[in-house]
DNA sequence: TAAGAAATTATTCAAGCGTATAATAGACCA
DNA sequence: TGGTCTATTATACGCTTGAATAATTTCTTA
């Protein structure tokens, strides 16, 4: 009875591997799929290795979250380019692909229900989130500064709240029920709202990435 | 060894009191923590039970959700008055208890974090989104033609998008985070947002229920 | 090329899971 | 009040779970 083949991997990809087959099973199963022993299958070793790079179960969970959140909200986050430039792309890539799909939103429907389970869990949210919104702050403030609009720091906190509500929610109407809209109509409408809330045209996108 | 005592309840009373036993054990434990058993412990009656009234775990937890959404949505859909009270009312229903608190949201997100792994939940989610947009587009169409504001049915479609995005999110928020706002900071950042998307004016909340 | 380190597999364990079935007792009606 | 129905309890079964440990194989390096 002749043992399986193997070959050793180093320690940093052989972790990633066994966290994106995490993120797969969540991801087709549902959390209660993510078995040690489905995690294992679906990454092509055997399930005691999951022991022996992660201290428990618990564990490989919490760092498949982080890689949830930062996949959500590191392209965003990195914008360039002048202020209306980086705002407007901060809103597209929040709601077009890969951040806005159904996979996205049953990955982290399935860590939000476990943030109140989970304190560990809690505190990665609680930290992606303030950055998150943090970052649209800044960018709304160098916009309204950029085109000589009242930036006070009142201001900007309330439009953060609204803007990131309103980004937040259409996220989840198209990662929910995308094919009710249509094919770029959800941007659309983000874009034509904020401009309203914000009181300021935006450049249409296909004339501003025109520029570049 | 004496068996337990127990009293034998009505049909509707018990399954209701299983159903809500197994929405308590989600908010405290997640969806791995609402087992049979757990569920029973909670109700108050031993793990057999439960077989009797469902067919299956799924059953009853289909069930379960069908009465989340259901709280979620019933008061909001149930606003009487003038269009603008309307209005006012849905978004204040949906932003305050008992709608917007982190036991909704654990609720909530257990359930969808399910809708993509079965069928059954998907069409029990569908159903009732489609049901709180058109609830919302209608009471948008109606404020909107009391004040002889544009009311055609693209700007609608369009309002509609944007604003159950933006209480959508802002919930999302309050329930998430709802210590980092003030008393009903929400409130007022959701209903000045949605005047200024609509263009008109919504009286202050405490001038409107002054009326009342 | 031989040896040692450790990454990986294989096996085992106790606990908990959903489900099935049999025994019991509460409640209603004659 | 006694008999009957069935809601409820009690118990058991087979599986799966996360975890622990022992046995091997791969790879490095001297």
């Amino acid at each position: 009875m002749a043992r399986r083949t193997f070959h050793r991997a180093p320690e940093a990809e052989r972790r990633h591997d066994l966290i994106e087959a995490t993120l797969d099973c969540i991801a087709e199963y549902g959390l209660q799929g993510a078995t040690v022993r489905q995690i294992a299958i679906k990454a092509g070793v055997t399930a005691g290795l999951i022991r022996h790079y992660f201290q428990s179960k618990e564990h490989i969970l919490q760092e498949a979250y982080r890689l949830v959140i930062a996949r959500l909200t590191e392209k965003a986050e990195r914008v360039t380019g002048d202020p209306e430039t980086r705002l407007r792309d901060f809103i597209v890539i929040n709601l077009t692909e890969p951040v806005a799909n159904s996979r996205s939103l049953s990955l982290w429907a399935s860590f939000i229900s476990r943030v109140s389970v989970d304190p560990e869990l809690a505190a990665i949210h609680r930290e992606g989130y303030l950055s998150f919104r943090n970052a649209l702050e800044s960018l709304l403030a160098d916009f309204l500064a950029a085109r000589g609009a009242d930036a006070s720091p009142e201001r900007c906190r309330k439009l953060a709240i609204a803007v990131n509500g309103l980004l937040d929610g259409l996220w989840l109407e198209g990662c929910l029920a995308g094919e009710l809209f249509g094919e770029s109509e959800l941007v659309e409408v983000a874009l034509t709202s904020i401009e309203t809330l914000l009181g300021l045209p935006l450049r249409p996108v296909d004339a501003a990435s025109a520029d570049r």
